[in-house]
DNA sequence: AAAAAGGGCAACCTTTTTGTTGCACATTAC
DNA sequence: GTAATGTGCAACAAAAAGGTTGCCCTTTTT
């Protein structure tokens, strides 16, 4: 993914080309379907199954918790994952948008042909 | 987007991850919101309104034609790039499984509260 | 026949990504 | 108290991504 072409400025806006980004390598769709299943995890915990060192991971999980489909809360000596389905519902709607409009382009075609 | 972690040799497979990457850019989620209106394109008609030169442009749509959202044609001088619903119907369900998983999640805690 | 328009290819360059290693520090377990 | 565990940080390194430029070739236009 690229930084570039972000918002100028502030807090890295959370546009859904970062999401989708996030969503883009498979070591992360593994999180995050571990993660969806409902349990937080810790780092470890999360590199126990990974070829991966635990900083990889880190990073990893890092990349999803700037696109907030993450979210992490430090409990003594070890910091829990846990999924934040909200991102996935706006790709959701993001992706609905994209089908209406070729649907839309569909239909157009379909009536122009048609007359 | 990573290239590590894909199938071992032949086609490089259409996982989630591959059409997910190629989604998670400003620039070819602009190409993708043009194209899905309908209409071909041609790179030269794509380069135009954007920053870029048709070099980038060009390459942006080979990563979206390799993650077969988009297909392009060469008819006489110009290669037309037209739009591909497939792997965006794909990503949908794709996601809609990752909230299923969620959605269970919550309910066995619901329930489980409530017991 | 030229000129103009649309493209492909390859060489380069810079910035990001991805991953590792080493080390210090805090929290738990024994 | 010591050892384990779980993490964080920083420095590196290698590779991929994103862009540009230059040059050449093929269609269209004029």
């Amino acid at each position: 993914m690229s930084q570039r072409g972000r918002s100028i400025g502030r807090t890295p806006r959370r546009t859904p080309a970062l999401i989708f980004a996030a969503l883009g390598d498979e070591t992360r769709l593994i999180l995050v379907a571990r993660l969806s299943r409902g349990k937080p995890h810790s780092i470890s915990a999360l590199t126990r199954g990974s070829k991966l060192t635990r900083q990889a991971i880190t990073k990893h999980l890092r990349v999803l918790e700037r696109a907030k489909i993450v979210r992490s809360v430090r409990t003594g000596r070890e910091s829990l994952f846990e999924f934040d389905p909200q991102p996935i519902e706006e790709m959701k709607t993001y992706l609905n948008l994209v089908s209406r409009q070729w649907d839309n382009t569909l239909s157009r075609l379909k009536s122009f042909v048609e007359s």
